[in-house]
DNA sequence: GCTTTATCGAGACACTTTGTCACTGTCAAT
DNA sequence: ATTGACAGTGACAAAGTGTCTCGATAAAGC
């Protein structure tokens, strides 16, 4: 095995990858997804048709890898809010709070949920980013119900599917103010329960 | 304008109609929505292709009637818990309950949030059915907050929107005991909170 | 009853999209 | 300089698409 290429060619790589992905996303946005075709990506992206397919074999891989890396990107913001926040809970409100927002603007680009429609995906891509994303929730739920401020009668695991599912309707929601009182309701379903 | 056709022929169609959104609904299933076309539709209808056009101009409608067709169903089922339930609270913990153990079925059938992939819709069938869901538990969220089972310090509009998404989780929950812990922890997001 | 009329269903056609060749040009390694 | 690997492209066969026209069938008018 030859040692890997230059910088200069996996760099064009990925150009083009980006270039088409963007393309793809912009095909999509504008007349839905199921009307994109190869050939209106590669003009898009401005390469050849057939040199699309040495980047992706069809409509459905591109859609997934632009979800992929779309949640990747989302994933890098959390991840420097949980790394800003200190203390259990407001760890928990904090990132909570960034993903309604990012989920909220993610809406104007209408993106989300298509990785949930698209569950082709048989643990690959969508599982590796989006079981990350759900593994940090855990974690954040799990410590803060060790420090007794989310109820623990609940699997952290169910308690995470809520949150998550909860929170995407930020997408709807027509103002900030919106997802904040979101975020907080959502928030009052994990406190424990008193009696 | 010669007055409507006996029942011998509507009935055709609608069985047509119908055997259509069923072939569909099994090809996504199988293949995913992406790769269904409108070849194999028809041949799974049992019909000629240039046939199928005479009922549905692309993939895409088929599929939003499927949906529209599925969501009706689904109102349908929740309407009658309505009416066999008595009191605001009961009747709302009645009603998310019945959703939340329909969208966790409907996961094994693998459809929904299609609509909301696919929002092509200009306000059209899927606004239709949906708002008509959303309305249906709007109105259950305002009752119940008047007689003091619900927060009333939030919209109830937003509210609706947290717990029609929250349920949502339900699709991807293993067991019917999961579902029952989810409307549970949603519910408390939307009860008052105490000072 | 028999014609008229509307519409269902299918064969056929022109066009687009798809997936895969074989081929050229370029860059890195020896 | 030669070799090997790979990006990129034009071309081709196959599949899918949308439309048109034509025959068959069932309701409606006389």
């Amino acid at each position: 095995m030859p040692k890997l290429w230059n910088e200069t060619i996996e760099a064009h790589r990925r150009e083009v990858r980006d270039a088409i992905l963007d393309g793809t996303a912009s095909l999509a946005a504008e007349h839905g997804p199921l009307s994109v075709t190869m050939s209106q990506i590669a003009e898009k992206a401005g390469i050849g048709r057939a040199t699309l397919y040495k980047y992706f074999p069809d409509v459905e891989a591109i859609l997934h890898a632009w979800h992929a890396r779309e949640i990747a990107g989302h994933l890098a913001r959390l991840t420097e809010v949980l790394d800003s926040a200190e203390g259990p809970a407001t760890r928990l409100e904090s990132v909570l709070e960034a993903y309604a927002l990012i989920t909220h603007e993610s809406h104007s680009h209408q993106d989300t949920d298509l990785g949930a429609f698209l569950h082709r995906d048989n643990g690959d891509h969508l599982a590796h980013a989006h079981q990350h994303l759900h593994h940090m929730v855990q974690h954040l739920l799990t410590d803060a119900a060790q420090a007794g401020n989310v109820r623990d009668d609940i699997p952290p695991n169910e308690l995470t599917r809520y949150c998550l599912s909860a929170l995407a309707a930020a997408r709807t929601l027509p103002s900030e103010a919106a997802v904040r009182r979101l975020v907080t309701v959502t928030l009052a379903g994990v406190r424990p329960p008193q009696h």
